[in-house]
DNA sequence: CCTACCGATCGGTAGG
DNA sequence: CCTACCGATCGGTAGG
């Protein structure tokens, strides 16, 4: 058998993951060279290459590490609410103080997810999109549960992305160390939108009104 | 003198402006070429760089361009609402509906604004910061003048980035075609925030219960 | 407005 | 014969 890798392997690679984030959240993927990252980790290019395959390896990393964490959260959230007995409002409130919690936790990483996946090959796109469209289901069935006929209007999942979109959009203007924490935004943006969405007229919630328009 | 331009080239102009965005918003700025947009745009190279100095000024004005429609979609509404006495959750309502239709007609842009504002240079940057900070002041009065105890928390602006995060980020899951259009998505944008903000308990736009932590 | 190039830097890998 | 790297340079391509 091989030797085993050195005792810092593990710990070196996430150092390079961690750099390699916070550079592709600043410049974007393809506006980092892998210079640029070498050097932020401290060793040089060929050391780099030692723990990373190529460049894309690196992107698909980061995206399918972070939003494999995100699954987990969402089966911890449910562990909890299950134990706790909480009613659907109270559950999707506390998955969305979670989420804020991990995207300010890992704020570069989820730049990158949500920036960069097309520069991802197909095959990783396809995981990492399996991966998002998990997460989405499990936020749309809490906001079905608290609006049945958003669920019959196909709504559930469009009211859901416009949740996911306060949250994502808050890390493009919220700055660390500013007035306002991700913490005292965060039950903010549980409130706006568990009470818009109760606040909502239910006429509003059958667009099926309108005929589909064909596929062009 | 000399010689005046030819006749078709503002038009020329225009249709690489907006070459240059579709490319952009699809690729980002660092990962798409010059030999790209002039082949998209049916020129050789130094064709394009006939009607561009390079390819920052190529971003600036697509940024720069952008950003003073939205400043005076502003304006336009203001006009109407004043001409018809609109209140202000009404004026809130239109503008909304009036900002989503002019995302929907210029995603690639508005994806470019919003991607690729990091590539500018500083004295670019800091005139769409500008003309984004006057946008947003616009729709933050509004929000004020239906809670005036957000403004006293200073919230109004963080609640008015939460809207701009729904929009914004409808562009990045809603697709042109698909079974929801963004008109269909306006009124329901509009209802959810106007609703969920009226519904916001008053305690919670107090956030100065928590003192201000230093600046790091 | 073309072909033909430049200085530099890209992602990735050679020999030692 | 392995690993963990180094200085130097590969073939191609970037913006101009």
């Amino acid at each position: 058998m091989a030797r085993p890798r050195s005792s810092g392997y593990g710990d070196q690679r996430e150092l390079i993951l961690a750099q390699a984030a916070d550079l592709f959240a600043r410049q974007g993927y393809a506006g980092t060279s892998m210079n640029e990252v070498a050097a932020a980790c401290g060793v040089s290019k060929p050391a780099l290459y030692h723990y990373v395959r190529d460049k894309h390896e690196l992107l698909a990393l980061i995206c399918e590490e972070h939003i494999a964490r995100l699954r987990e959260l969402v089966q911890v959230v449910a562990t909890q609410a299950q134990a706790e007995a909480l009613d659907a409002r109270s559950h999707l409130h506390r998955l969305i103080l979670a989420f804020v919690e991990a995207y300010a936790d890992a704020q570069h990483e989820h730049r990158v997810l949500t920036e960069d996946e097309r520069h991802l090959g197909s095959a990783e796109r396809e995981r990492v999109l399996t991966g998002q469209r998990e997460v989405v289901a499990a936020f749309a069935r809490l906001v079905s549960a608290q609006r049945p006929d958003a669920l019959a209007g196909d709504l559930a999942k469009p009211l859901t992305m416009l949740l996911f979109g306060m949250i994502n959009w808050m890390f493009t203007w919220l700055r660390p160390g500013g007035r306002l924490s991700h913490a005292d935004m965060a039950p903010l943006v549980a409130e706006l939108f568990i009470g818009g969405l109760a606040a909502l007229p239910s006429a509003q919630l059958s667009p099926n009104d309108n005929p589909r328009r064909p596929q062009t």
